[in-house]
DNA sequence: GCCGTTTTCGGCCCGACTGTTTTCAGTCG
């Protein structure tokens, strides 16, 4: 079972209580532990399996029982009980957008409707203004949320939803009423896929930003235009809503839109406690809004360090950030190196080519201020190569480092390392011959094949595929494609045990579908005090731009500079190759 | 049902919007 539908059934469990009005704090925690464990990077059955569970923010005791029931018997007698009365039906049309559990519940019981399909056909059939409490806005409402709900799970990549966010807030800039701009929300806080893109603007005329923003180049519909707020939606389907307000209040608004949720809720219960209350306007004490032009003003107001928007996801950093002990996040500009990075000297023409030449990938490093880099193409395949060949073939690559280092006229300063991704193969064995390993400054290595091993056979099988020497760095580590492939399972533990007593370093891959390791993990990794390094796995010169996302995964992961290898002088990184 | 350097009992976030009503319940972010 995975996370998602256990998450769903505890969601159900929810559901079931608010239709029986059962008390609404027991509800909200059964949400809680829902999101927790939609949330949470390993999976819920391998923590049971652990014994664990009761790591997870939010389940307790009860629900921990309940899901141990669940393992055991694959089914909860607790659960059958709270659904146990209520028309089955009802739960197929909660995902539907404006339907919450109690229209849900009357729907099904009144109407007889069992999915989404049919609550269409009623609501195309009038049949939805029968009912007492609804009328002919219902039907279309109804309708408009059957339609987001089947276009509800394309979510967009980070860079996606930053370039897109980057294009309309230059557009608004025109206007020269627009004083702020920013984005807000998950894109605001860096999370590795986005829902909708979110914009904030200050202003002294909201009519005019707002008039600018309905007519931003290649908006196909405008979905709801107001006095304070607007949303439209892109020809590509993406959905943007931008919000308005003057300076004076901007850092409320900036804050209370950018999120998380459970930031905002624990934050609001650290206020309620000096009896104040927040909101998007500012914070109210003893009934006076006070307004706050920065969120820097707003957090000191309630005693805090700035807590920036990465951090923001109720992981700590509130406690943190009255203690005044926040991390100093690592920023781009402390990157000193790109170590995984494709040329265009093609080891073989079969496999995932480079396409930029070192002169090219030299000059996009200077441009970036790197002191250093590394050649990281894949190793030559098995099913094509002899090892006479393979190690002639890497002989070949790094004649073709030399040559070209030494004909560029005036001579680069930037330091270029000998490496190679290595495929650890079904066993762990590394996929070259040791006389080939012998002719690398290190080695980068990386599953691409045999996703499927249970966890303990892929955790036993990167941990042999890193214990040679040479492999010092464990790229993508768990190999997730986002919005199409789950990473595979490992044992955390004993990968960061392993690390940390053998010097290896988790990368964190800054492809857009990659982005692995995960914010999650890198966070446990650095608490554990296992090193990280921030790598593009550039397969063009322009991709070694990519750079600022993999930043942000490490500054969602709490990661400081010190926690980055690759922010390290060029002798000080060597020396960690060098080590054993 | 969960959780705790202000609590192992007594708390548990805030506001906007919508539709169908005469003052609010339900849903969402």
């Amino acid at each position: 079972m995975t996370n998602t539908e256990i998450a769903e059934l505890l969601r159900e469990v929810a559901a079931s209580y608010i239709v029986k009005e059962k008390n609404r704090f027991r509800i909200i925690a059964y949400e809680r532990a829902a999101d927790a464990i939609e949330h949470a990077t390993s999976s819920v059955k391998d923590l049971w399996d652990d014994n664990k569970l009761e790591t997870i923010p939010g389940v307790g005791k009860e629900i921990g029982s309940h899901l141990d029931e669940l393992f055991r018997t694959g089914g909860v007698k607790h659960f059958r009980e709270a659904k146990k009365g209520l028309p089955p039906g009802m739960f197929q049309i909660l995902t539907v957008l404006g339907i919450g559990p109690k229209t849900a519940y009357r729907l099904a019981k009144e109407l007889h409707i069992t999915s989404v399909e049919s609550l269409r056909k009623a609501c195309l059939g009038g049949k939805i203004r029968s009912l007492a409490g609804f009328g002919e806005k219902s039907e279309e409402e109804f309708l408009k949320g059957i339609d987001e709900y089947e276009k509800r799970s394309r979510r967009i990549l980070l860079p996606q939803a930053a370039y897109t966010a980057d294009r309309i807030i230059s557009y608004l800039r025109k206007n020269k009423s627009v004083i702020r701009a920013d984005v807000l929300g998950s894109l605001r806080r860096q999370v590795s896929t986005v829902g909708d893109i979110d914009i904030a603007v200050a202003t002294n005329d909201p009519k005019s930003v707002i008039e600018s923003f309905c007519s931003v180049p290649g908006i196909e519909r405008v979905l709801e235009k107001g006095e304070a707020k607007a949303s439209v939606k892109l020809s590509d389907e993406k959905q943007v809503d931008l919000r308005v307000q003057e300076l004076e209040s901007y850092g409320a608004l900036l804050q209370h839109f950018t999120g998380s949720k459970h930031h905002n809720i624990a934050l609001r219960e650290h206020a309620q406690k000096k009896e104040w209350s927040l909101s998007e306007y500012g914070v109210k004490v003893k009934g006076k809004l006070l307004k706050f032009a920065t969120e820097e003003a707003f957090y000191a107001k309630l005693g805090m360090q700035y807590i920036p928007p990465e951090l923001r996801e109720a992981e700590g950093e509130i406690e943190r950030a009255l203690a005044r002990t926040l991390p100093t996040l690592v920023n781009l500009k402390d990157i000193k190196g790109d170590l995984h990075i494709h040329s265009d000297f093609n080891i073989e023409p079969s496999h995932d080519l480079g396409r930029s030449s070192l002169k090219k990938i030299l000059s996009v490093a200077k441009e970036r201020g790197y002191e250093y880099i590394g050649l990281s193409e894949h190793n030559p395949s098995n099913s094509l190569h002899q090892d006479r060949q393979k190690i002639d073939l890497i002989k070949r690559r790094n004649e073709y480092i030399d040559h070209t280092i030494s004909s560029i006229k005036s001579k680069t300063s930037i330091r270029v390392l000998k490496l190679l991704e290595i495929d650890i193969l079904n066993y762990g064995e590394l996929s070259i011959p040791e006389k080939a390993l012998e002719l690398l400054d290190g080695a980068i290595v990386s599953i691409h094949s045999s996703f499927r091993q249970s966890r303990m056979q892929m955790t036993k099988r990167v941990l042999q595929g890193l214990s040679h020497p040479k492999a010092k760095i464990l790229a993508h580590p768990t190999g997730r494609l986002l919005l199409s492939r789950e990473g595979f399972e490992l044992d955390w533990d004993k990968v960061f045990e392993f690390c940390l007593k053998h010097n290896k370093i988790l990368e964190i891959n800054s492809w857009p579908t990659r982005l692995d390791l995960a914010d999650v993990l890198v966070k446990d990794a650095r608490d554990r005090g296992v090193k990280l390094i921030i790598n593009t796995d550039s397969h063009d010169a322009e991709h070694m731009k990519l750079m600022r996302f993999g930043v942000s995964v490490a500054r969602r992961g709490w990661c400081e500079k010190s926690d980055i290898v690759n922010c390290l002088p060029f002798d000080a990184f060597r020396a960690i190759l060098t080590k054993n």
